[in-house]
DNA sequence: GCAAAAGTGTTCTGTCTACACCCATGT
DNA sequence: ACATGGGTGTAGACAGAACACTTTTGC
């Protein structure tokens, strides 16, 4: 039995998420090896002996963006025997919100956004893992404000609405979203304004910094304390 | 970089709870071999090549309780390098809610029921493993009735409610608490009561066996379709 | 008849939903 | 002056919280 337990290898991946042309994109590399070379997947490696693997996540995803300040959160752990075609390569998934705009894409040839609703055909099992981080993501955005981690600095309710939707992927009320976002604890009004757009200026806003739970990743709720 | 790949070992481990002498209990092994012998641990064990995770899972539950019909989800995967003390062992932990009567402990000599609120000292990371399932637990009594598990197949409300009140850890208003429940999708109100007990006999009631997200053992919120 | 657990409704409050019009600006 | 997106409030439905007394049985 032990023997059997020899040729396991574990990878971390990495979803990353961001709002980009009006739609939700994830970021993808094409293979460059076999199996599925020149197939689109998402970022991954090993885990270096000094590392947890929070922080194996987030080198992936800096080599990938040089991006800070992201939310990052364990998803899932994906180890069906047949996933990799020709070893047995258990990966921990890990799902990022990231900034469209903080990000300069670091890397190199074949690295680029796609939108989630319209994904090319993936390596392994990577459109599951896609599809599941979508999910775990609208489960948070209706637990805690997430979204603003795709926002820019400032933004106006009508962008924040917008993310919502795309997430949700349903249309929300203005009336309500806006009832519902002015009511959440975090969000500051700024005295500053739209100019650029051609029409009336809109309101800024802006998120204070909220403290999550750093182990786990995971939102404190309103008006929870923990 | 590969090299250092290869001394990673990944494990799956299994915290079991149950409803227990009216106390939320977990089942821990004491292990024979350095390190951390004899200290309680939580059962674990190796992946086989054939085996997904959650069949190592179910697998793992099996040997230690030869029980059935169980509820059993990923938690979390923990790879901290110093968890193990001398190897770097990466385990993804399941959690699983059994009823304490169908269970013969089948395993041998030191296995054994520990009460959440007064555990001993344990090998590892264990603990936190542990008090990460309990978290978990109730996030998902919020959502949905798992409780039913740990339940004999007929119950009363009352019973219900000390397995909702242990796992909570707070008081529950007891007319608030059977209307929401009689209200719960699958709870069915049987024409039997109890008769042992020295005083008025209480109605029974049972749970139709609920669907579940066999990929990620997620429980379908009352309304949702999926 | 009394001790002990079973069983039962109403009020209040806050949250979610649905819904339509005026406002400020650029052209 | 008009087109465009920004901004605003109210009424009804529903869910959760607080709260106390009557009923049925064994002894």
């Amino acid at each position: 039995m032990l023997n059997e337990t020899k040729t396991h290898e574990i990878t971390v991946d990495v979803v990353i998420l961001t709002i980009k042309n009006n739609a939700l994109q994830v970021l993808l590399v094409k293979r460059t090896n076999e199996p599925f070379k020149d197939r689109w997947a998402i970022p991954g490696g090993y885990i270096r002996l000094s590392e947890n693997l929070d922080e194996a996540a987030l080198r992936i995803l800096k080599e990938k963006t040089a991006v800070d300040n992201i939310y990052l959160e364990q998803l899932y752990t994906f180890g069906d025997p047949l996933r990799h075609p020709n070893a047995r390569v258990i990966t921990c998934a890990y799902f990022a919100l990231v900034r469209a705009k903080d990000i300069q894409i670091v890397s190199t040839p074949e690295l680029g956004w796609h939108k989630v609703s319209n994904l090319p055909p993936l390596a392994f099992d990577h459109k599951e893992i896609i599809q599941y981080s979508l999910k775990r993501t609208r489960e948070r955005l209706e637990i805690c404000p997430v979204a603003y981690q795709l926002l820019p600095e400032k933004f106006t309710l009508t962008e924040m609405q917008k993310a919502y939707e795309l997430i949700m992927q349903k249309k929300l009320d203005k009336r309500n979203f806006r009832k519902k976002a002015l009511a959440t604890e975090g969000l500051v009004e700024l005295d500053e304004y739209t100019k650029s757009s051609s029409k009336r200026p809109a309101r800024l806003y802006t998120f204070e910094r909220i403290k999550l739970d750093s182990k786990r990743a995971h939102f404190i709720k309103k008006g929870e304390k923990e």
